[in-house]
DNA sequence: GATACCAAATTGGGATACCAAGATGGTGCC
DNA sequence: GGCACCATCTTGGTATCCCAATTTGGTATC
């Protein structure tokens, strides 16, 4: 495989990770030692995770992008747009069997899953839910979407309360999109994201100074 | 300013220009010279323009993205979702005055202003009223979209009939949108949508053959 | 002790040299 | 004459070098 993609997706995976502080400074060439790679796959790939909102520029200098409560206010408005708009494509389409793989997903999940598996097919949920809809782009704002949110997500996943209940709502959901039932699949799933983001934004400025504490940059609302 | 952005500007302008084709094979060291740049600040740009989808990899190299009549059928759904939520936000604001302002936009093209002009101003008019919603990534998701379908657009600014219809719907949209009456604003502007796709798609299809004549790659839905 | 200023190191941006893989074209054999 | 094969050229990917700008640390002065 090419270095690219794999600085690449490693950093990206130590962003995510939270390995990399968010408002942590990035110097390329330290991104070059740390992975054994050279300063063009390292800039493309900046060059790529920026494009990702997941890193920034800082004047001259790269960034690791800090949590942004007003941001996650903004994604959960964006969601709603897309994410709604992909599951009454969905709702319409004749065949809508794939529901019971994403349904099959979540069922993956018990209570000996690590915390990172819960997190991740909590994420996949609405990524696999959104490529149903057959339409690229709103799989593609999905995705995206779900990947600036995943730093602030690993805060839900440590509350079990907010975890079953979101799994309850992933549940429903799916057994309205079953039934072609797009009006209430869509109001499920606005109640769904606004809730979450509520259930997020709390969480996060609660634990704003411990997160400061560690050395997380989080920006105010 | 750094070349680099240089380089990504003209390089752009050049490829929603038409000045190179649909489909037409990039070389990086073609773009070197042609810009005087070198290769690093040619990367950057093309790594660019491939999120924005303006140009792929062909394998090994790069191609100028082709037209592709089943992306603009889905780019359609997509920003009915994302414009139709945008501007009901706006409707939802206490202060839409703004929408005088991109009144006065559409009031500046007359008879006499050339193609080029009009061709500007109907992209910008759907970009700033996203804008007026005040949600960055509902912003740059209408964006995106219509830089993609900016060059299929050409099209449609070369029919009168098509222009006058799209800036009368554009007039009734604003007015709608300063009434505050969400539901008709939104009605207005999935219709508007849908209308100029259709516009579109016909007249891509009659004119592929001409357009593939010119050097013009477009792909069939 | 604080501050202003200067030197040196660090950093990102740009340029260039090198490499391996794929395209190309020409030549020789059948 | 056609086809297969090999030399060559082109191309994107990578590594390295250079430079200007900004940061940094220390020192000298007040």
């Amino acid at each position: 495989m090419s270095q690219m993609q794999s600085v690449e997706k490693q950093l990206r995976q130590m962003i995510l990770g939270l390995e990399i502080g968010p408002g942590e400074k990035l110097t390329e060439r330290w991104i070059e030692s740390r992975f054994g790679a050279s300063r063009t796959p390292v800039r493309a790939a900046l060059l790529r995770l920026e494009t990702e909102g997941l890193v920034g520029r800082d004047g001259r200098g790269w960034t690791v992008s800090p949590i942004n409560l007003a941001e996650l206010e903004q994604i959960a408005v964006y969601r709603d747009a897309v994410e709604v708009a992909a599951l009454r494509l969905t709702c319409s389409l004749a065949d809508r069997s794939a529901v019971d793989v994403i349904e099959a997903m979540l069922e993956s999940c018990d209570n000996d899953t690590p915390r990172e598996e819960w997190h991740r097919v909590g994420m996949d949920f609405h990524i696999e839910l959104a490529r149903l809809s057959g339409n690229e782009f709103l799989f593609r704002a999905v995705r995206d979407a779900m990947t600036r949110l995943s730093r602030a997500r690993w805060l839900e996943v440590r509350d079990e309360a907010a975890l079953a209940r979101a799994w309850a709502e992933h549940r429903a959901i799916l057994a309205a999109t079953r039934l072609g039932d797009a009006d209430e699949a869509a109001r499920l799933l606005s109640v769904h994201i606004v809730g979450s983001r509520d259930r997020l934004v709390t969480s996060l400025a609660n634990d704003r100074r411990g997160l400061r504490a560690r050395g997380f940059a989080v920006v105010a609302a």
